[in-house]
RNA sequence: GCUGAGGUAGCAAAGUUGGUCAAUGCACCGCUCUGAAAAAGCGGCCAUGUCGGUUCGAUUCCGACCCUCAGCA
């Protein structure tokens, strides 16, 4: 079973491409997208998530967990209420069951997204301890200093305790749940297995892309941005972790009156920039990514090219003669 | 022109009663990642306006100069 996986650091136009792609390859029955991006799964923020395409011509229709975009369905959309929990776990059964329900229908999926951990999961490149999360244990533990902590997990897990950065609390509260709440019995999850995938990257030198994202961001700053941070505000969520990210963190900010609307664009452009560089050093240990230059020319037609080839190959030719 | 305040990294901003001085935040660069990942952490880079003087030693004290800001004229 086939599976093309798109990534790449923020604003370098992945969705738009995919979605070209989806409709290209429609003799082979067409492709669908699931966003691996864990911050468009949450209701009522698209603008601030890159959900909204730029070109304002797309039509969008809305549906309960996926939205379709000029015909072509993108899954994972509008998950989760943002004030709900959320995990890679979650995103990995949920993709998982999207990917095979495509593979069922005839359908090319195609994992587009930006989180690496997501994609990660999902391509079964990481495996998890089957340990759901204890928010109450959590929220005790954060009383705690990582220094008490780090003591506490090394009573607990002296093996752990080693390999663990001991300054980071989340990880270390994590580590302490793990062991606290082990035997708890494993809960299944699916897991894909996939034949060969094909990894595309779309990237840019450094500087093009601070600037698409700076663009980007003046873009959403000035077509409604503020009006959806409002929004999310007057229905509670002010509060919740998915508007304590980067974006809606400054926005909330500004609407506080806490910075003016300048500074606040600042701050998302720099929050952008450490992003870009997070993800570039993430997606860098993957070598099977091959990688495109989205400031070249004509480089649609390269991936796609390159697409219709991965496609062409073996089982998936039978489908067409 | 006079008076006052001040010149510390790309920017903002500490401290040094003179002792290998030089905090911190932002930017920038590198990295970690096993159920919060746009999260949470770790590391790196760059500085005392100029010229003299005092001193064993000056970023700190003194002088001149240059520049900036505020007030006066």
């Amino acid at each position: 079973m086939k599976l093309v996986v798109i990534v790449g650091p923020t604003s370098t136009g992945k969705t738009s491409l995919a979605i070209k792609l989806c409709k290209r390859f429609s003799a082979r029955g067409g492709g669908e997208i699931v966003s691996a991006d864990s911050r468009q799964i949450y209701k009522f923020m698209d603008a601030g998530t890159g959900k909204l395409p730029l070109s304002k011509g797309s039509k969008i229709k809305k549906g309960d967990g996926y939205w379709i975009i000029d015909g072509v369905y993108v899954h994972l959309y509008d998950v989760v209420e943002p004030d709900r929990k959320f995990s890679v776990a979650r995103f990995k059964d949920a993709a998982t069951k999207e990917i095979e329900s495509m593979w069922r229908r005839g359908k090319v999926p195609f994992l587009v997204g930006g989180t690496g951990f997501y994609l990660a999961a999902v391509l079964g490149e990481t495996e998890f301890p089957r340990v759901p999360p204890d928010w109450k244990l959590r929220k005790e533990l954060e009383k705690l200093s990582t220094g008490e902590l780090f003591e506490k997990l090394k009573k607990l897990d002296p093996k752990r305790a080693k390999t663990i950065d001991p300054k980071n609390p989340r990880r270390l509260i994590r580590a302490i749940e793990v062991v606290l709440n082990a035997p708890s019995g494993p809960v299944p999850l699916a897991d894909l297995s996939v034949a060969d995938t094909l990894k595309i990257g779309l990237t840019a030198d450094r500087e093009t892309l601070y600037r698409r994202a700076d663009r980007w961001a003046e873009a959403i700053v000035n077509d409604g941005l503020l009006d959806e941070v409002q929004d999310l505000i007057n229905r509670g969520y002010k509060n919740t972790p998915p508007m304590k990210g980067i974006i809606y963190q400054a926005a909330v900010g500004h609407l506080d009156g806490k910075i003016s609307q300048e500074e606040m664009l600042e701050r998302i452009k720099f929050d952008l920039h450490g992003y870009i560089r997070r993800q570039l050093t993430w997606f860098k240990r993957d070598k099977e990514i091959r990688w495109f230059d989205v400031s070249e020319p004509k480089f649609g037609e390269k991936v796609e090219k390159m697409v219709e080839s991965y496609l062409e190959s073996n089982s998936v030719k039978t489908v067409n003669q």
